[in-house]
RNA sequence: GUCCCCUUCGUCUAGGGGUUAGGACACCGGGUUUUCAUCUCGGCAACAGGGGUUCAAAUCCCCUAGGGGACGCCA
């Protein structure tokens, strides 16, 4: 029995979007599921475009999620090279063997002609389809456009009434009538081979048994089968997952804040968080529990993959973002932390004990969704800096100079215990409840919400919360 | 223009002839916290429209509308 293999083959044109981190994704998970292997392709055929730069991010950024490959570029296998650019003698095996059996051809119709001939169909209210130009020349034609200097891309004959049928492992069968494929091109003017073409070769000769794709990829499908075919070689089998949308329905888009998952990072995003929001963009999942990788992939299921396609909704992936927060231990919060050193912050490892790094961190992870707001606490608990909103000031202002007065007092007999202050306070001016609590809050923390108060308490000594008190006083006589 | 795909709460979706149409996010409210956040409990909220088929349609069929994709010497 063949072992399952599902693979990714970006273009290293660029940083790696959410959409196609999805489709990595979902193949990785996919791999894992069956057990197999995931591999990692680098099509760069497109010689202008692709920069060795996007295969090294590519790859760091897969990393990151989790998608790691069991055969790819770097670490190699049995069926490489995995970098299109080194197969260009395979291909040329293959174009000769399409040609030797008549089903490619040169064809030297100019772009601009091809270009007139669609416009001229479309005119006409036709499908823009290959006409069939050069199709029929003879030998000794092409001879002589080859002597004048003309260079030929080499075109996939596709018969008219061919029929094309499979299973879609998403969408399900699928029919495709040859009349509507038209001969495409598979080798261009340059000698370079075309996607179509490339693509379908090595997920065969890789032995990849499940392609997961993007649904623009859904007629492509056809030609690729029929290259295939025509070689006599096995074929995976397709899936066309829905693409993602942005917020107003049209196609995901920067306009849509559609980041690169490098900008994901740099923004603090945690990689489980971004993982399990994707992994339910367009997959079901019964249970809505925050998942490790390998829980997803041992339930993840063709199936449930969503034939509709899916919005963006930046809500949801916070959502995940503070789950995964919540989940992070003490380890990797500080990494966390210090991957995104602010530049006003102090260094935090100097003198602070393991004791009050957990009791800081266990007390502030459900405040908070980045690590920017992580050093705004450290911040106000480590470094003295308060940043009061006028909002805040007024409720300072509202509980007046002499309730502050008391606090004050009240502290340095009970010390650093806010609710002990606070009793002191109540008892002495009878407020209670918010009006008791929010000023003394905002005073310690400088925000009207944030930690739970006995986190505090042991936070902060009795002399800062007097120092805090103190400023809050000189602002409600301001 | 031609061909193809899709359409269930605001969003992600479950359900595929008989369901009080289920869950999650968001939102709103209760409880906990003598405060806020967290946590917890609850509420609001949907089968695109129109025709069929059927005792019975969200579910099957047809049409319409809307959205998306493909039609490249891009991938």
């Amino acid at each position: 029995m063949n072992i399952a293999k599902t693979r990714f083959a970006p273009s290293p044109t660029g940083l790696i979007h959410m959409g196609n981190a999805r489709t990595a994704l979902f193949s990785a998970l996919l791999a894992h599921h069956l057990e197999g292997d995931f591999l990692l392709r680098i099509e760069d055929t497109d010689r202008e475009r692709s920069k060795e730069e996007y295969t090294h991010a590519l790859m760091r950024d897969l990393c990151w999620i989790d998608s790691k490959w069991q055969e790819g570029p770097d670490i190699g296998g049995e069926l490489g090279p995995y970098w299109q650019s080194e197969r260009q003698a395979i291909y040329d095996r293959y174009y000769k063997q399409l040609e030797a059996i008549s089903l490619a051809y040169p064809c030297f119709c100019s772009e601009a002609q091809l270009a007139l001939t669609r416009k001229v169909q479309r005119a006409a209210g036709q499908a823009p389809r290959y006409p069939g130009t050069c199709r029929g020349l003879s030998a000794t034609e092409i001879q002589t456009k080859i002597e004048q200097g003309l260079q030929p891309v080499l075109r996939f004959h596709v018969s008219n009434d061919a029929i094309i049928e499979f299973e879609d492992l998403v969408k399900g069968k699928q029919v495709f009538k040859g009349h509507d494929i038209g001969d495409f091109i598979i080798r261009r003017a340059n000698g370079f081979p075309s996607f179509m073409f490339t693509n379908a070769i090595d997920d065969s000769m890789m032995k990849v048994t499940h392609v997961l794709r993007g649904e623009d990829h859904l007629t492509n499908s056809p030609r690729q089968l029929l290259i295939l075919r025509a070689l006599e070689m096995t074929t995976p089998q397709y899936g066309h997952i829905s693409l993602i949308l942005g917020d107003d329905g049209s196609p995901l888009s920067k306009r849509h804040g559609s980041k690169s998952l490098q900008a994901l990072r740099e923004d603090g995003w945690l990689p489980e968080a971004l993982v399990n929001y994707m992994a339910r963009l367009g997959h079901y999942y019964p249970e809505n529990d925050f998942m490790s990788f390998e829980e997803l992939a041992q339930k993840f299921a063709i199936p449930s993959l969503s034939k509709s396609p899916a919005r963006f909704d930046p809500a949801q992936m916070r959502y995940w973002q503070k789950e995964a927060v919540l989940k992070l231990d003490n380890d990797r919060f500080w990494h966390w932390l210090s991957d995104y050193q602010i530049a006003d912050a102090p260094r935090y490892d100097s003198q602070l004990s393991p004791e009050i790094k957990n009791i800081f961190a266990q007390a502030i992870k459900p405040n908070i969704l980045f690590p920017v707001d992580a050093w705004q606490w450290f911040n106000v608990f480590f470094n003295n800096k308060l940043n009061i909103s006028s909002d805040d000031k007024q409720t300072l202002k509202a509980a007046g100079s002499e309730f502050f007065g008391l606090a004050i007092a009240a502290a340095q007999t009970v010390g650093n215990d806010i609710k002990e202050i606070a009793k002191h306070v109540k008892a002495l001016t009878g407020k209670k409840g918010k009006e008791l609590f929010m000023p003394l809050r905002i005073a310690l923390t400088g925000q009207a919400h944030g930690p739970d108060f006995g986190a505090i308490n042991q936070l902060l000594d009795k002399e800062q919360m007097i120092t805090r008190l103190q400023s809050a006083q000189e602002i409600t006589n301001a």
